[in-house]
DNA sequence: GGCTTATCAACAATCGTTGTTGATTAGCAG
DNA sequence: CTGCTAATCAACAACGATTGTTGATAAGCC
């Protein structure tokens, strides 16, 4: 992802305004590997701001998806992750805490020669199902 | 997935009852591969019993699933897809159409040493995103 | 046959997300 | 500095997928 300052550039170029709840969520996302909720950015930018809407965060998050400087993931954990990360990786899902991690590594994966179905590929993406530190430790007392 | 017979036996023993509806879920499903949502299966059994009710439909999917005899997929492209293929496979999904079409290939992917950030992996599946042979053609027109 | 479960219609409710509106604020180009 | 315009706000409504509820009816199975 971009720096704030390159973000803020970017934002200027294409006509939005650099607002101060932008430059918040710019600074909230950059470096953030954590896969953070809607919900989770706006109760940090709360903290800092508190009459921040939950409105802007989403409409924000939408702005800079479709800049492509964010991508938007599905994980099957009732809501949707951000990832400021927008290089090929792969990631790690706990089932039971919904935590996303990121896994750097190349499995060089392509579907094999005439099995696309018709499909162009444009990426493959590894997902990794379990349960994290946390999780695994509370099901050893209860196993 | 079993067949419906098989399934019969299976919830007759757990003391679930075999009725026509949950039969003819179990028909719906044996052997289909176009990873349908709920509401797909609803249409279909409607049309041949036209008082099934949507509840129902959702209720039987969720008992199949707690039984282990199909698995729910969230491949992001809005509803739930239900799979009665529990085996390890694969995916490939249209971003524009949301069809998911199976993937059968041994990647032999795992974990790198040292890399699992204290996860037990159980499984890894791969998403192939891209357009389906139908979406690309009405991009071309587009161009 | 009778107990128990399933199903039904008809709703309400949930959760995450997006839309709307009208008033207020403030970015930034000139 | 000023004015145009976009952004934000609060306060809702609405959405789509899914689950819960209720009370009545039907039907599976020992
Ligand atoms: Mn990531
Ligand atoms: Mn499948
Ligand atoms: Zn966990
Ligand atoms: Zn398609």
């Amino acid at each position: 992802m971009k720096t704030p300052a390159e973000l803020t550039e970017l934002f200027r170029t294409r006509g939005f305004k650099v607002t101060p709840q932008r430059q918040m969520l710019f600074r909230l996302l950059h470096g953030n590997d954590v896969h953070p909720t809607a919900e989770s950015l706006y109760a940090a930018a709360s903290a800092e701001m508190p009459t921040i809407s939950l409105r802007t965060v989403y409409q924000t998050l939408s702005d800079l998806e479709s800049m492509g400087e964010i991508q938007q993931l599905d994980m099957g954990t009732g809501s949707s992750r951000f990832d400021p990360n927008t290089d090929v990786h792969h990631h790690l899902v706990c089932e039971r805490c919904g935590k996303v991690r990121d896994l750097y590594a190349d499995f060089a994966i392509s579907v094999p020669r005439g099995r696309a179905q018709g499909f162009t590929v444009k990426n493959a993406e590894v997902v990794f199902r379990g349960l994290c530190d946390t999780c695994k430790q509370g099901d050893e007392h209860h196993g």
